[in-house]
RNA sequence: GGCCCGUUGGUCAAGGGGUUAAGACACCGCCCUUUCACGGCGGUAACAAGGGUUCGAAUCCCUUACGGGUCACCA
């Protein structure tokens, strides 16, 4: 059993694409079976530098090995399509031979000239062709699509009959010498010894032909899995411009790479029971192919933001701090800042490591504020209350000494505080927590804001607070 | 437009002749609580429409509608 990933090499990985690899990956982990890297750079015209070295990079972060492929070897290899150009021609030549294609010279005026390809050259006599192939003259080769109609099985969408007249005699070889997509794939797959094709579900209809080419080469058909597609939120494709198309795309927003794979494959697959976070290697276990569904289904980015809290909380502290730091050191440039204490505070509470730097704007600068943030119903406090709290806090937080100046003292001094003169907690945690941070929500409470602050900048911001009130 | 595929709450989805039609995200409410979040509990919300078949249809068939895919010397 052997299954495959043939990107080509466009600098990004598509979604969709990344979820191809995923499930060609975890059902040949499943089954036992190899999972080989091909790549696709057919077109001679659409190069990009670096861009397989992105697809090596992309795979690796995300965790899927490949037992074969252009940078591991492999019995079955190169693996990189314009290294095996000559295998190709040699194929289509044997398909002219066997009459199931044939060359043509039509240039690009004239086919555009046409309402339908009219097989032109079809009809040209053996001799005419030699003579132009003699002369040199720029050509194709083309299937030869026969009469009648073609069935062909998918694992998901079951057996699929189409009428041949809805087929083109397609490009097989390109004039520059370079096969086609499709026929490359044909031939690439069968001499590697592909058993399942797992592809996006925009290849269904070109399948018909792929078939035609395998029974004219009187190879196997392998077994095809066309996986539905992933539509993004406004119905249409998932897009370069709406910024949802590529896997680097919600890297770059901070999600992590195993969200990312986790929230794919829920998108057209259904985990056996109702869990829903799961790690590649469970998935590798309890992966299925019946488990695939038909119907194209819509990215949708808050679960994706669900999924990546779910990674983010699960995270032992260490390592979230490790992804945490860059972040909290672009959010925060106040020089003592204890980042610590500010990445466990804030863990808990984002889905997503972008959020970081809003999460905790306000340290450096207070921000902007009405005094109307004062009201606060369920904490039982309003501007007036605040403002005696605060006036009558502030001398006495000023004289706590430097070295108790930490979370828990402050606390206890807090409520303290609240029992002696007659107030609920909430009363004196409320104002300070909004006078110190300017901001109706926040990560940490009144006394983890102060011991982040420390006692200098939290007297100054009390003192701001008592101005505008 | 032709052909192909699809259609269960806003989204992901289970269920494939008899179910009070799961679960998750989102949303709302309550509890917890040092604000927010986390966590816990609860709630709103769905079988595209119409015809069949059947004792019985979300499940099978047909039609319509809607959505998507595909019709390249791109992959």
């Amino acid at each position: 059993m052997r299954t495959r990933f043939a990107p080509s090499p466009t600098g990004y990985m598509h979604l969709g694409n990344l979820r191809s690899a995923l499930f060609g990956y975890l059902l040949a982990r499943k089954m036992g079976g190899t999972f080989v890297l091909r790549i696709e750079d057919t077109d001679q015209g659409r190069l990009v530098v670096d861009a397989m070295d992105k697809i090596y990079e992309t795979l690796h972060t995300v965790g899927i090995t490949y037992d074969e492929g252009p940078d591991v070897g492999g019995g079955y290899g190169p693996y990189v399509q314009s290294e095996r150009k000559s295998n190709y021609i040699e194929y289509a030549k044997e398909l002219v031979a066997k009459g199931a294609a044939y060359y043509c010279f039509c240039d690009k005026a004239r086919l555009e000239g046409l309402e339908d390809y009219d097989r032109h050259c079809y009809n040209l006599a053996a001799d005419e062709v030699e003579k132009m192939l003699d002369d040199g003259i720029p050509y194709v080769i083309r299937q030869l699509i026969p009469q009648g109609q073609t069935t062909f099985a998918d694992e998901v969408f079951g057996e699929i009959t189409v009428e041949n007249e809805e087929l083109e005699d397609q490009v097989l070889i390109k004039s520059d010498g370079m096969p086609t997509y499709n026929f490359a794939n044909v031939v690439d797959d069968h001499l590697m010894a592909i058993t399942h094709v797992m592809r996006g579900s925009e290849y269904l209809t070109s399948t018909p032909k792929y078939n035609l080419l395998y029974q004219a080469l009187g190879w196997e058909i392998p077994t095809y899995v066309h996986l539905p597609l992933i539509l993004s939120a406004n119905g249409g494709k998932l897009s370069k411009r709406h910024g949802d198309a590529f896997f680097e795309d919600f890297l770059d927003k901070g999600f992590l790479p195993e969200a990312i794979v986790n929230y794919v494959i829920l998108l057209g697959w259904s985990p056996p029971d109702n869990r829903e976070i799961y790690s590649l290697k469970e998935l590798e276990q309890i992966f299925s192919a019946e488990a695939i569904s038909k119907s194209p289904s819509t990215f949708d980015i808050s679960k994706l933001r669900w999924v990546n809290g779910e990674y983010l909380k699960a995270m032992d502290f260490d390592k979230f701090y490790g992804l945490a730091e860059n972040h909290l050191i672009d959010a925060i440039k106040k020089p003592d800042a204890d980042r610590v204490a500010l990445a466990k505070m804030v863990q808990s509470r984002i889905a997503t490591l972008g959020e970081i730097s809003e999460a905790l704007d306000f340290i450096d600068n207070l921000p902007q504020y009405s005094t109307e943030l004062y009201i606060h119903k369920k904490s039982k406090c309003d501007e007036t209350i605040a403002k005696d709290v605060l006036a009558k806090i502030a001398p006495e937080l000023a004289k706590i000494d430097k070295n108790n100046w930490n979370n828990q003292y402050l606390y206890k001094f807090m409520t303290d505080f609240a029992e002696v003169n007659e107030l609920k907690n909430s009363q004196v945690l409320w104002p300070l927590r909004t006078a110190l941070s300017g901001k109706p929500a926040t990560p940490g409470g009144a006394s983890d804001l102060l011991a982040i602050l420390g006692r200098q900048e939290s007297i100054t911001r009390i003192e701001t607070a008592l101005a505008k009130l």
